[in-house]
DNA sequence: GTTGCACATTAGAATCATTCTAAATTTAGA
DNA sequence: TCTAAATTTAGAATGATTCTAATGTGCAAC
């Protein structure tokens, strides 16, 4: 389970290295970790301001685009709608149901790699992968 | 090379086939069967301009969207960017140059699926995938 | 431990892609 | 040709995100 970096001292969480930190990315960076669902920065805001009732949302944009900018965070989208976080820094793609909106991560099966089902051209540096996928979860 | 559908009598397209048929979809076709290249709805308003100068951004919006209910094109999405239009029908992705915004499509590798890559949980069906990568197209 | 300052936080305004509204027009079938 | 239903249109509204500029703070150097 989580322990949340509040409860630490200091920060030790190797992703956080060399980001300043600051009480308000702690408490970003503990609601992604510990709820790990795939939060949207409105919902990161609700969940903050529980434990530190004056955070602002734009903070929360800010830290989240500081732990974004680190890789300690990852940002997923599907279609236009709001951005959402994810903590997950394995390689993986992610499913949302159409009905509730719900998102799971869909993990790359043991040994695949994306070079080996895309046809890249030559000289290409990828440096970010999406892989989204929206339908039914029938159950 | 494309010829326009505004040339033809009547539409002859399969992908068109109960469709609704108006002046303005034909031409937000015709842009982006010509074209090929990713525009953004205000580029294809800016382009469909030229043809049919009384066409507006609404339209051009309603004519995306209608035509890819339909299935007739795809949108593709980079980040929170502007929805990008794709008349590519086949399976592929999409690569986005950060420095220059162009995107190219990128095929999967023959007789890749992406069933062989991702490890899906029972019960869900898929009605859309997207695959999308940035990076730097260094040449 | 103190200090200085580069970097963070904040509230509220601004931006901008997209959707909505409601009236006028057009399509396509009878 | 006629009609109903669907589409187009200009402009307003929406909503996620970014910007602004004033205030506050982490932390490296002393």
């Amino acid at each position: 389970m989580y322990k949340k970096l509040t409860d630490q001292q200091p920060t030790n969480h190797p992703q956080l290295k060399g980001l300043r930190m600051t009480r308000q990315r702690r408490e970003v960076y503990d609601v992604l970790m510990s709820h790990r669902d795939h939060p949207t920065a409105s919902e990161v805001y609700e969940r903050a301001k529980s434990n530190m009732p004056g955070i602002s949302l734009a903070t929360v944009y800010n830290c989240l685009e500081a732990l974004v900018q680190h890789g300690a965070v990852r940002q997923v989208h599907f279609e236009r709608e709001s951005s959402r976080y994810c903590p997950n820094l394995t390689a993986h793609g992610h499913f949302q149901d159409e009905k509730s909106g719900t998102v799971i991560d869909v993990p790359l099966k043991k040994g695949a790699s994306l070079t080996d089902l895309l046809d890249l051209p030559e000289g290409v540096q990828v440096n970010n992968i999406e892989i989204t996928l929206t339908g039914k979860l029938s159950n």
